[in-house]
DNA sequence: CCAGCGTTTGACAACGGTTATCACGACTCC
DNA sequence: GGAGTCGTGATAACCGTTGTCAAACGCTGG
């Protein structure tokens, strides 16, 4: 049975005030910096307990850390998202899930699943130079 | 400059061999048991010369592990992954490139790049039951 | 309101994949 | 053949993440 407990609530009003993908040790610290105290631990149970039940979306950086985040739709879709500045763009694509799905079926594939991330420079970042 | 070494060859051979995609362990330990010795530290370092240079390609595992593969073609491409037994499909999509660059232009994003990966069970392992 | 009990927490250790270190060996050019 | 360069490999360090376990906590029924 799951408990509400300080903790917990901490960290979903957090990630309801952020925008962008956080990795958990980003989390942790905004915790503790905003006089929250709470363990490491706990942040990443929390987080993989939320993920579990489809409240954050995860996304994998390059190098392999797991960035989190609250989005607006909770149906699957995928994500836009500046590589400077983080900021990020919910998008569905009709498009692209028959494709994939499509394509599986061509090849003789079952139980289709598609990873589709899009990473570009969102204007802000671009207007500001390096 | 690049120099040619025994561990060198006796990597990008392997990797010839080989259809799927491994993790730099998995090949290490094929290089030994095939009687190549060679150093772990120097598999990885091969394999992300490869990488760099465009003649492998690199997928991230659900939990962060790299999988690197020597594919047909040096373009632009993604894959078709069977989820039980690693069996690659190479796949093109000009759909889903001009898609990517249309949605990320869309919302004034740009040097956009895109990630797709498809995961399935191929047709032989889904025969094979559980 | 309180006691009891199962859950959650958090400091810390352990883990697993990857990268840095550095002494040593191999190769190259003169 | 000697000097300088580059590659190797055992090992240690790294870093994000997960396991451990006693103590603290939240809930529930009395």
């Amino acid at each position: 049975m799951q408990r509400m407990t300080r903790q917990r609530s901490a960290v979903t009003e957090l990630l309801a005030d952020v925008e962008d993908f956080r990795s958990a040790q980003q989390l942790h610290e905004l915790l503790r910096g905003q006089g929250n105290g709470i363990g490491l631990a706990t942040v990443y149970r929390t987080l993989q307990s939320l993920a579990d039940g489809g409240e954050v979306d995860v996304l994998r950086t390059g190098d392999g850390e797991a960035l989190y985040r609250r989005c607006e739709r909770r149906e699957h879709h995928h994500h836009l998202v500046c590589r400077r500045c983080g900021a990020t763009v919910e998008i569905d694509g009709p498009t692209v899930e028959t494709w994939a799905a499509q394509v599986g079926a061509a090849h003789g594939f079952t139980e289709i699943e598609h990873t589709i991330e899009l990473t570009g420079t969102c204007a802000r970042c671009a207007a500001e130079g390096p």
